[in-house]
Formats: C-alpha cells, sequence, structure tokens
DNA sequence: TTGTTTGATGTTATCGGTAACAGTTTAATC
DNA sequence: GATTAAACTGTTACCGATAACATCAAACAA
C-alpha cells in the first residue's frame, strides 16, 4: 500500500503538502498540485481512511434508530436499511442499529432516526452529532420525506378527474406531521373545487377503516371515492364496500398511501402514491455524510411522488 | 471518550499492560489483571475499533464477490448481501461489494465469494486474505451452503412417500458442485429403492424443463413424479403437465429447490428446499471473521434444508 | 556468591493520516 | 529600500492503539 509519505517522496514535497492537496487543494499552488498529482497517479495512491478516521477522531459509525414497532411482514424497514447501508458502505461508513434504549452505547458519527414523535424532539435537540430523520417533521430537524401533501392532492386530484362527485378522507388517528400533511393535500384539492371536505380518522388497521364504513354505508353515497392516509386504511375500505355491494372502481374509489407490501397481494390493486423507501433511504446517508463532512445544515429532500395506477379508480 | 490512556492511569499501570489484559490476558498476573478490569468497568472504557486497525494495519473491509450475473428480480442475493451486512455491522466492519473486473482496486482483509466456477479456482487459491465461499465446492475452500444432497434426498424420498411410483430427475447442465450434489441426493434415494434412476439437463431456464416434458409426454406414465434442481426448472416442468393434461398433483408429482421468489407467485406452490439465504449470509460473515481473527481455516458449514410444502406433491 | 534464565512490566517507535504552529518567500505599502 | 502583511510550505505533536525491545526482579544453577 502506498501512503502518504510515498507520494510525498516522489513528488519532492513534504507529507503536508499532499495532505492539503487532498483537503485544502486552494491552499496549495497549482504547480505542486500538478506534481502531487501525478505522484498519486503514478503510485495509484488512496488514502487510508482508517487512518483518516483516527485522525479526524471520527468512528466512522452512523448509529440508525428506529423508534416505532417494526412490522416485520412488511419490507418497509428492511428497504430502508438497505439503502441507507448502500449509501454508507460507498463511504465505507458502518451503519448500527440502536433503539431507545441502548442509544448511548458507543460512539459515532451522526444520527438517522426515523418513527419521531412530539416527545421524542428534546432529546433528539439534545444530541450533540449531526442528525437527519426520516420522516417530515416540523421542528427544524432536517428530514427525508415524500411529499405527503402532494400526493394525495394528486390522488384526489385523479379521482376528481376521473368523476368522483364526493372525497371522503379516511386518516390516521396521530398527531404527526406527516399526517397533517397528507390531510392539508386533500383539503386543499377539495377547496379548490369548492366541495365540502369530509374527514375521519382511525387507528392505521385494516379493520377499523372497514368497521367504520360498514356501518355508515347507508350515508355513502355512489359516486364517492375514499382518499386514505394509508394502504391498510384503503384496503379495509375497500373490503367493506366490497361486502356492503357497492362495486369499486365503478360506484366508488379508493385511494391509498405509502404502496410497499399491500400493493403486490390486492386484487384489484390499490391505487397509491408509490414511494422508493430504498433510495430515501440513500438520500438520508448522503445528507448526514455530507452534513457530518460540511458541519452545517444540509436542508431537508422532498421526493416527489409517484402514481401507482391500480383498480380501485375508473380507467 | 476514555482511551487506554485513562484506564492505565486509573489503574496505576503502563498503556501496554492494559492492552495486553485485553489481548493477551495470559500474560499478565492476576493482581493486575483484576485492577484493570476494574478500571475498565469504572470508567466503562469501550477500546477505539479505528485505533486497532491501525495499529493493526487492518482495513476493517470485507469484499463481497458475486461472480454470476445477478437477476435483480430475485431477492435472493439482497438478502444474501443481508444477512452479510448485518453480521459485519455488528463487528463493526464494512462491506465492499465487488465484481471480478474492480476486485483488486483497494485493501482489504478477507473475501466472500460466491458463484465461483471451475476457471476461477486458479485465481483464488492465489488470494493473500482469507477467503469465505457462499456455495459448496470440492476444492478446499471454506464455505457456507445448505446440504444440496440431503435436499434432494428428502423430496426424493417424500414423493415415494406420497406413492409416485417412478422418479425423473430434471437437473442442471452445469459441471457445479451442487448440482452434482443434487444429483447424488436422488440418486441415493432411488438406489436404496431399488429403482432405475433416470436423469435429464438443461440450462436453469423454465421453457426449457417445459419443452422437453411436452416433446416426450407420450413417454412418461402417469405417476411420475419429477424431481428438479431449481425451482424454475420445476416450474418449467408443472406447467408443461398441465397444458399437455397431465393433473398436478394427482397423477404427476414436481419438486424443486431454492424456493426464494417463485415460491410466492407460483400456483400452485412448489414443494421445494426452502433456504434462509439472510441466515447463510450471516454465516458467511461470521466464519470469515472468525478465520481472519484466528488466522486459521475455520472449515465449512452446511445448513440442514428444510422442506417447504406446496402443492405439487399430494398431500 | 555470582551469573544466568525466566517472567512480568514499562518504553519507544510506529501505523497513516491531520491540526496547529513555525518558517520562508513574495507582494504591497510607505 | 525597509517594513509588513499575505500566501505557501514544512515541522512537530498527536489521534489511540500495538509490536518489539528494554528493563527489572525473582528464581535457579554453578
Amino acid at each position: 500500500m502506498t501512503t502518504l509519505l510515498d507520494v510525498a517522496k516522489k513528488a519532492n514535497v513534504s507529507k503536508m503538502t499532499v495532505s492539503r492537496v487532498i483537503n485544502h487543494p486552494d491552499k496549495v499552488t497549482d504547480e505542486l498540485k500538478q506534481l502531487v498529482y501525478e505522484a498519486m497517479r503514478e503510485l495509484d495512491y488512496h488514502p487510508n481512511v482508517i487512518a483518516k478516521a483516527l485522525a479526524n477522531n471520527s468512528t466512522r459509525i452512523i448509529k440508525l434508530c428506529i423508534l416505532e414497532d417494526i412490522d416485520t411482514t412488511e419490507p418497509y424497514y428492511m428497504n430502508l436499511m438497505i439503502g441507507i447501508a448502500k449509501t454508507l458502505d460507498l463511504h465505507q461508513y458502518s451503519l448500527q442499529l440502536v433503539t431507545r434504549r441502548n442509544f448511548d452505547i458507543g460512539n459515532c458519527d451522526g444520527y438517522i432516526i426515523t418513527g419521531m414523535r412530539i416527545s421524542d424532539v428534546d432529546w433528539i435537540k439534545d444530541l450533540k452529532k449531526p442528525v437527519v430523520l426520516f420522516g417530515e417533521n416540523r421542528y427544524g430537524f432536517d428530514f427525508i420525506d415524500t411529499n405527503n401533501k402532494a400526493g394525495t392532492y394528486l390522488l384526489s386530484q385523479l379521482a376528481l378527474k376521473k368523476g368522483y362527485e364526493k372525497l371522503i378522507y379516511v386518516g390516521i388517528d396521530s398527531k404527526e406531521s406527516f399526517e397533517y400533511s397528507r390531510e392539508a393535500g386533500y383539503l386543499q384539492q377539495v377547496q379548490e373545487k369548492r366541495m365540502v371536505p369530509e374527514l375521519h380518522r382511525f387507528g392505521n388497521h385494516s379493520h377499523l377503516s372497514e368497521d367504520f364504513i360498514r356501518q355508515n354505508w347507508d350515508k355513502i353515497p355512489k359516486n364517492t371515492a375514499f382518499i386514505c392516509a394509508s394502504d391498510r386504511l384503503a384496503l379495509g375500505v375497500e373490503r367493506a364496500i366490497v361486502r356492503c355491494g357497492g362495486k369499486v372502481p365503478d360506484d366508488f374509489g379508493v385511494t391509498g398511501f405509502d404502496g410497499v407490501f399491500l400493493n403486490q397481494v390486492a386484487s384489484p390493486k390499490i391505487t397509491t402514491i408509490k414511494q422508493s423507501i430504498i433510495q430515501m433511504g440513500s438520500a438520508c446517508g448522503e445528507t448526514l455524510l455530507d452534513k457530518i463532512q460540511s458541519g452545517e445544515s444540509q436542508g431537508s429532500l422532498v421526493f416527489e411522488p409517484k402514481l401507482s395506477l391500480g383498480g380501485t379508480l375508473r380507467d
């Protein structure tokens, strides 16, 4: 393995100059830079990350903290981890999965946190290392997420274009930011069209939305579309409609959000918003590493939602 | 972060003694060891892996080299990587995915190689760092794999128990070790029952086995079971039987091997061998790290196959 | 008793980088 | 032309560990 010193000798400069060429090229004259670059090329020099890490007092470890319970049947978090790990590996960082309990064990260079609740804001604010959240928030933390508002806005728009005359929002009974955003997308579309909004909220389980629809079936007019905050809720709604003798998508429309695993097995498939969790995971990694390197906040990254057309809206 | 020096001071010994307590405890008196252990506990000392790596001239990088073309629709290699990465992360090693082309770029501490062919034996033998293969081989390399022979043996046995009177083996046209082992499992079962073996080999594509069955349909007696070397081949066989008017599983049985993704979509599901690729990936990682640490060969690890009962053998 | 061996512990140099500071050259100012 | 600031480049110490060597005391042999 060729080292800094080898390059330095070959280029007739000091180690420090070589180091500077790599890390602060603006502080070296072009002349020397050329010499150094050439020496590096000739010797096929690759910096030793380990030595660099030691000198910089860094660990090359990123902690991923998942604050929700993990539903292992959903590949959701698996994909997230794959995305993060892929990026981190690329930069020779390693990923450490931690929970709230063992959060403080061992050092690290930064955190990726997902599933944050309001009650978590305080301790996250106190962290001394860079943080990136997966999932939107309104507390000033950098985050990566889908544009939730745009998602429901698009789905609502599509439903109206397909001729449904009433839009009912079926949301998640939660005070989290993403839910507010999804509601906001629906509301905006409905208000633009001067329609009367109707919102309901449940825990995120298909049987809850299903029960609700069945109990209120007589009050629901034909030609209604349900804009649901998750695929799970959508699945429940669709099931209820079918059981009550309604026709999807002819008389009733249903849309979901998330489209991870359910979309694979449902029939007809839910018209929903597709998110590439892997891609967003990568973005989490990239953003955090940038933040670590620059020491500055990197802002947030919002992925534009993509419609995934299933069979629960008219064609 | 507490360092070796902090511990040394607290215990009134030199850094070196602390280091020895960790790495060569037999070379330190029990008395001092106790002092050091106590100091470590009190200060909650965790060794700095980075510094250790630098001193030991190690990289904490493991290269994973996949020598086959990757079928991205199959989560096979994804799962393998997840399994490996999980283990490596646990030990703060990072995984680098390489191909034959960029294999030599950058240093590492060891290799995990999968998809090895006979032509690869030479260069793999020349590697200077520890290697673990994923997939059995007969060249003395340590490996992790399913017990291929036991798999087809079990499936053949099951088919006979279900009353099929003839067993035809549909194998992969390849000189690789796993294929020989799968054939051997079939042969052993057939010979134990004093039956006449019948083997055919094709490339691993469903249409190849399908074509073969259709072309030879008139020569195949009822009550035959096909022991296939892969789920793909099994799928082709089943399709052919159905198209030719045969009944699965009543008149014909079919078994596969691997059961990764196809098993999810096929109907009826193939009776096959299930392998936990993630688990085997973890084992690859563990074995390689042990090998790196001990400097000695760790032998091979063979996972016992598990039957996955589908609907292609009689109940 | 004295030299030698053995085992336990401490000292020093090193792994391959980087920051902080020191030294040198060049350009700008009066 | 002398003074001073600015821009480069080199020196030194250090990050936190480990191996190799040095040291020292106790145990043993002659």
